[in-house]
Order: C-alpha cells, then structure tokens, then sequence
DNA sequence: CCTAGTCACTAGTGTTTTGCAAGTAAGTGC
DNA sequence: GCACTTACTTGCAAAACACTAGTGACTAGG
C-alpha cells in the first residue's frame, strides 16, 4: 500500500463531478438547486451523494441559511479551497486542448499568464530543479 | 451545452485512473508491464482500455520499440504532458490534505515553495484579481 | 522438437457505481 | 385547502469496474 499523494488526493476528489462541483463553490456558496443547475448534467442522486462525500472528506461543509423552512448553503473548507490552483491549472489545459488558446490574461498589460513556482523565504519565482521534496528530511 | 474547459478536461481525464496513468508516464516512457506495477491496483483490462483512450484523445502515443517481438512502450504527447502542472498541484494538495505538512522545499533556502500566477510580460507575479478571461477580447 | 517462461493483453464473471425518471416530505403563498 | 417550490430519496436499468483465467506471439533451454 505505499500510493502515493496523487493517489490519496485522487481518491478524494478522483471522479466525475467532484472536482466540478469544487469549481461551482469556489465563486461562493451554493444551495443544493443553484449546484444542480451549475453543474451541468448530474442527477440530483448524484449530486447528493457527492455532496455527503465530499463533506465526509472535509472539502465541504454545509452551513444553514433558513432557520424555519430548514435550508443548507454548501460551502469549502480551506481544504476544499486549497484545490483552486489545481482547477485553473486543469481549466487552462481543458481549454488548450480542446483548440482555445490560453485561457488568462493580465489586465494591465494583456500579457499571457502562467503558473509558476515561488519561494515565500526569497520571494522570487524558481526554475524546475530548485526544488527538494519533503521526504527526506 | 455550455460546458465550461474544466468540464472538457475531466471528460478526458476525469476517471479513476487517467491522471495515474499520466503521472507515472510523466517521468519516461514505460511498456505496459512497466504501468500495470507503477499504476498499482489497476487491472489489466482497465489499463488496456485506458491507455487506447488516452491515445485516441492524443495525449499518448504508442511507439515499437522492439520489431521481431513486436512490442510498445507508451509515452505522452505535448498534450499529455503539459497536465503535469496540474498533477503536481493535485499531488500537493493530497500531500496537505493528508497530514504531510508541504511536499517541496527552496533547495537554496528551505523555504516553503508555493504556486502563483506570473506574466510572461512583465515578467513579475500577479495578485488575484489581476487577470480577465479569454472569452470577451 | 518439446517444454517452460515472459510479455501484453483479451475474455468471462460478478460486483459496484451511474444515469434517469418518479416520487416524497417540508414548507410557503394565496 | 390547493398549487407550487426546494431538497432531496427511491427504484431500476445500464454502464463501468475488479478479479481471475486464459491466449497468442515470441524466446531460451535441453
């Protein structure tokens, strides 16, 4: 059994709609209906059972919003939030791949964006290899 | 039918076990033996179904690298590569979510290394907020 | 030649997970 | 009381998946 974190993070987050469903809450909070309607195409079961996951998982929570007709608003955890940058990333790629260009532009100058590595202790951005993993320490 | 890119990435990948697939190709083409122990607890089926589908979708090829048995090795496309940000993110962020505190390090430093946008342009990092989609240009 | 062994799959079989259409329970507006 | 909304649950068929065996091409040894 030595998987790996992609493994662990897959097993979490590794199907259909899970990751879909992240994306819609990023934006804000969601009621059940508003994520059915956001995420295009899941049966109601399945957004459900989802849902129960991923707040088994600590990706989500549900908050009540109406006290009398009890009604729920899902919302991420920091964890669930902390999948922000793997979404864009997978977003850009999605996007790349299917014929659009670059998915991002900077404002100011209309420049392409990219992802790239930074260290908070330097604050400067690192080339691949700059880098060791946690592993051996 | 307005799906968005991240819903036309995880029509590609958003199974079980494409991203695994991907990962272990990230490093070096590997033969199919090769994948079935690296993608550990994967089927011999599901491997072969899935490896003919990541093909068709172009992100890996099959090359012979052996005639008189006729043999393969898989390895990825442009297209398949360039997941890799995104796996590395993904594997970070299942790394955090399961206990490991931060997968990589500033080799020069030790200082905790994270990911931000940066601007091919003005070559510097960008806050969020700084950016607009390709959609309305 | 005959046998054993590897490699890369394919095939047969349950079991599990989805997808789809309906249905239901709680509450609200009139 | 009656229609209507919201947030699900239920039932069933269809698809995907996991497990175990088996096959075809070849190679190495005796």
């Amino acid at each position: 059994m030595e998987s790996g974190p992609l493994a662990l993070g897959l097993a979490r987050v590794g199907d259909r709609w899970s990751l879909l469903i992240v994306d819609a809450l990023l934006a804000r909070p969601l009621k059940y209906g508003e994520l059915s309607t956001a995420v295009e195409g899941i049966a109601p079961n399945i957004l459900a059972s989802r849902l129960r996951q991923l707040e088994r998982d600590g990706l989500v929570v549900s908050r009540v919003y109406s006290e009398r007709p009890v009604r729920m608003a899902y919302e991420l955890t920091e964890t669930g939030r902390g999948l922000a940058g793997a979404l864009s990333l997978l977003a850009d790629w999605g996007a790349r791949a299917n014929g659009q260009p670059a998915a991002q532009f900077h404002d100011a100058c209309g420049g392409e964006v990219e992802q790239r590595l930074w260290c908070r202790t330097c604050e400067r951005v690192l080339d691949d290899g700059d880098l060791h993993h946690f592993d051996e320490v």
